[in-house]
DNA sequence: CTGAAAGCGCTTACAG
DNA sequence: CTGAAAGCGCTTACAG
């Protein structure tokens, strides 16, 4: 244990950190005064203090994570976990760097579990956010059962009260969306949606908004599931089946880009979006559906949801929120633009 | 500290999670014995080993990470840092997700680091990945006076040999895009670039290229220069000039999705993208520029990417590759498919 | 094959 | 205003 000097420089030749230890001695203060005067607890002279900080800083002082941890019994970082199937949809990548925004905001790290946790662990957070889990997943009930805090970003289904929800208002912006095409003159409506392989709450709450607005509308309901990861392929297929039903004059696509990629394709089975043919996304962000202002979206405010989120389980964390704490985070409807091009081709 | 006991729950009723010392006094063995069982070191009866993992098991024992890490001087994570400006492009998406899942599998957990970091932190990683990082950017540095392992993805504009490198063939692939589209009849191949407040290697690398074609190639450069997260209305402007440009038949751009946000303002001016006009992309992933078949596009790969990155990490952590390692990883130039529609136009 | 002990670096009662 | 000491839960020489 060689005492920490050469002067100058914060960067240590032993290998070794500096630690309050070698402050302590340097300064001939013990360990329990030059911690306080670190942690600023009103404990020291600010002669002291300021003597204290002083070395720190030249020396580069760095508290240990793992020591202060232990002691604590906190980490400094939450986590946050995202199903594997949606991944790589841009929503998620907003929602979690605005997770990261509001945890770093408020000192934490941000850890991103993996997909396959290991069978017991310690997670290493003060708490986590989960979003859009299907009831199948382990990952919440293993956190719970830690005894870490726990955001749910949409409701898991069935495990209502066992943790703390934060969700966007799915079935109300649903409806507003079909309400708005019919307002601009849809007879009938079509419906896709990513029930198939993706049955979280939000899916099915817009399906079964759907539903219910068509026997409100007295309209037929006119609904396809496909993967919510569809391909290309998959996608036209269900476009191809949508255009073949007679009458239909406006499509509703739920999942993220989706509405993006199907407007090529309907253009190309000569249908006219924008003009007499509507097309709308339920989860338009700016970046992809958004991209086209032929497309009605509900933009559900991805980075600030992930924020929102972030702060509830903050909440939780400083006693000022429930665990079992319930929240909406607003979404809003942006209509598409109704072009000089399509009003042109009525004429 | 009470004994845990209450048989058959792992779950503690005292608050306490389970250690190694409730296990060692219930087994009536020393805390050493059932450490040295639970690490599987080989000193220890296979009767012994069995009785504690099993009594472990039953009470739901996990390994205490702050204990363990301040023990042994690491932490089970790796850390990730996205620059702030690109965050929300799918490719860091993919990259970081690949990144998440090598990490796993080798059982370390993935940190976010925040846009701003703390002056002076412990990082709390046992090795960082950085992408696409600008010169300026101060926390490579610090990572690596904090003697961090870092690999930089895309090396750091000065700071070769600093640290370790993982790299896309950039020049060659932009390179390869020219060539293809000149086979492809194009005499006038104009570049957008984000170089304007994108200085990064890669971006630096595929500009360069671009000068150095044109002048291979005896073409006049046609260059502008827009912010990597230009607004359409900046896009569109690029695009308004590079179409009044006599003569031009082609346009790369360089950044992710543009080329799928250019097409239909091309497409408004009249130009025939994929007929008579070629349209490419140099970093077009499946999910933006490559749902377009009509687009030539550079896949870089961003997943796998992002696992090469983790990948390269992992190695100089174990020792099988230097501090100071530099790598490729592959990219692919995906070709647009010169489709029926375009043929049938020029007849 | 098993145990007693030291120590990682910090925080936090407890004294004075 | 400052100090001596205990202890968070683990790993790791060192003994036997």
């Amino acid at each position: 244990m060689a005492t920490k000097v050469n002067g100058s420089s914060g960067k240590d030749l032993d290998g070794g950190a500096v630690t309050i230890l070698d402050l302590a001695r340097e300064l001939r203060l013990s360990k329990t005064t030059v911690a306080d005067a670190l942690a600023g607890s009103g404990r020291v002279s600010t002669e002291t203090r300021d003597r204290v900080r002083e070395l720190a800083e030249k020396w580069g002082y760095v508290s240990n994570r793992a020591a202060r941890s232990l002691r604590t019994r906190s980490t400094g970082a939450l986590g946050l976990y995202v199903p594997p199937t949606v991944r790589t949809a841009p929503f998620y990548m907003e929602f979690a760097l605005g997770g990261a925004e509001r945890a770093a905001s408020a000192g934490f790290d941000l850890t991103l579990f993996a997909q396959r946790p290991a069978r017991r662990r310690d997670f290493g957070v003060d708490g986590a956010v989960v979003i859009d889990m299907s009831a199948a997943d382990e990952l919440p009930r293993q956190l719970v059962a830690a005894g870490v805090p726990v955001v749910a970003a949409g409701r898991i289904l069935g495990h209502e009260g066992e943790h703390a929800v934060i969700e966007t208002p799915d079935r109300e912006m649903a409806h507003q969306m079909f309400e708005l095409m019919r307002s601009r003159g849809a007879r009938r409506i079509a419906f896709v949606t990513p029930l198939h392989d993706f049955a979280v709450a939000w899916a099915v709450d817009v399906s079964e908004a759907y539903v219910a607005w068509c026997g409100q509308a007295d309209q037929e309901v006119l609904m396809r599931s496909i993967s919510v990861a569809a391909t290309d392929t998959e996608l036209a297929a269900a476009i191809d089946e949508v255009v073949r039903i007679p009458g239909v004059d406006a499509l509703v696509l739920a999942a993220e880009g989706w509405a993006a990629r199907a407007k090529p394709m309907l253009t190309a089975h000569g249908v006219d979006v924008g003009g007499s043919f509507q097309l709308g996304s339920l989860a338009g962000d700016p970046l992809t559906d958004g991209a086209d202002a032929a497309i009605s979206r509900v933009d559900l405010g991805a980075r600030a949801f992930g924020v929102d989120a972030f702060d509830l389980l903050l909440d939780i964390l400083s006693g000022a929120a429930d665990r079992a704490a319930v929240r909406v985070h607003p979404a809003r409807l942006v209509p598409a633009s109704v072009h000089p091009g399509a009003a042109r081709r009525d004429d």
